[in-house]
DNA sequence: GTGGTCTAGACCACC
DNA sequence: GTGGTCTAGACCACC
């Protein structure tokens, strides 16, 4: 697990993390039940404050990605009990809208970003079963 | 051209009135060349600042999506100039990467996904040649 | 709105404060749509630091308790969004269960467990439609 | 007396293992004079640290719950020496009030809580008299 | 003036 | 050694 951050992104550092950690869950890369660093770990490896990791693993914890425990620290949830709730979909759509929106306005033709999103899905389609 | 804005929204004022005013130029409700309301008349539509239109307008011009003249006020840029920039597409990959990967976990299929893009497309492209 | 902070319980402060939040909304003396302090002026009049009262509004946020708004503040969910989840009975039924098996231990009878639970309902309940 | 440990759970250990030893009590599967394991046989079959136990079996002497002699062990205190203090109730309605207050605005009714407090109540008054 | 982010450091509970 | 809580203060985005 490498973390990339981009420290004069305007996405926050906090989101970043997890953004990838969500990312690397879906690639394969982190699996159900794996140890994540602890809070203080991946502080010191980022270079960043441990209170930015600490809010990563409350917001992860909070949505269902991880679980944390006290003594042997952080891991991905086993069970992963995120949901394709009502919620999430609507938010998902207005993104959606938007996204397209201005991607079709530059130019980017439906068949080009459709191709993105397989192209996505397949890297974490192919991670099934293994 | 109705803006709504949600006050309680997360997402900031000045982007939301961003979002749908390029929402509108995508849907055809807003055509090139076409008058926006100028930044006091809509501040006081909306009730907002009028720092805040201020604001949107002049990323919107930053962008290529508008021009403003001092004496007639603002329009949508009759030669729309946004280009699908290597910046911009980069931007859009990474956006698509991380939304996909939490669609993908939270048990949205590949092709609902793509159903969502096509259905956005098309409100799009039945738009052309009018 | 009065809080009543025990700067010596074990509970922690931000705990407290988020409890005394929802029982004020259940009491009828939070109403929907109702302002709170900001999150700086809160933490002065309790005399505490503006991170605890920032965690607290983020968590009762979080759970649908309030909407935050950056310009505005903070104000209690007008559409109240917390609801009757499985998780959440499961969660109440444990610690009813311990909770019981203690007071019942201790002496005190089922009657007297119920009359306090009517009490405290009646009071929340005596509120409707007002 | 098998004990369940959520080594996942946000509950302290040593405060899932007291409260599934009052429930055990409760439930009268554990018997005022009957033996518990060791300090160190419960840490084993649990897998946890010894310290963890002997915390626990000091605070359940500590409450009245266990009497612990230093030749014959830890056994359930034969004379149960646990009271209704106004102390233990002034915590007990503290409880009740947020947790009611959280229960009736989820949607839990008056009457469904109640029915809840029943089933358990019952079910350690049925150990009554054997 | 409002909340959001990040840093820094102290002390604590659990194990 | 692990996460949790609280304080303190800086700087930023939004309005």
């Amino acid at each position: 697990m490498l973390l990339k951050i981009e420290f004069e992104s305007e996405i926050p550092i906090y989101q970043q993390i997890k953004n990838q950690i969500i990312q690397g869950i879906a690639l394969g890369s982190l699996l159900p039940g794996e140890d994540l660093p602890s809070v203080r770990q991946l502080a010191v490896d980022i270079g960043i404050n441990f209170h930015t990791v600490n809010k990563v693993y409350n917001q992860l914890k909070q949505e269902g990605w991880v679980v944390i425990h006290r003594k042997s620290g952080v891991m991905i949830n086993p069970e992963l009990n995120v949901e394709k709730t009502e919620e999430y979909v609507e938010a998902l759509k207005d993104l959606l809208k938007i996204t397209t929106a201005e991607a079709y306005l530059r130019g980017v033709s439906k068949e080009g970003f459709i191709k993105m999103i397989e192209t996505y899905y397949k890297s974490y389609e192919s991670q099934e079963g293994e």
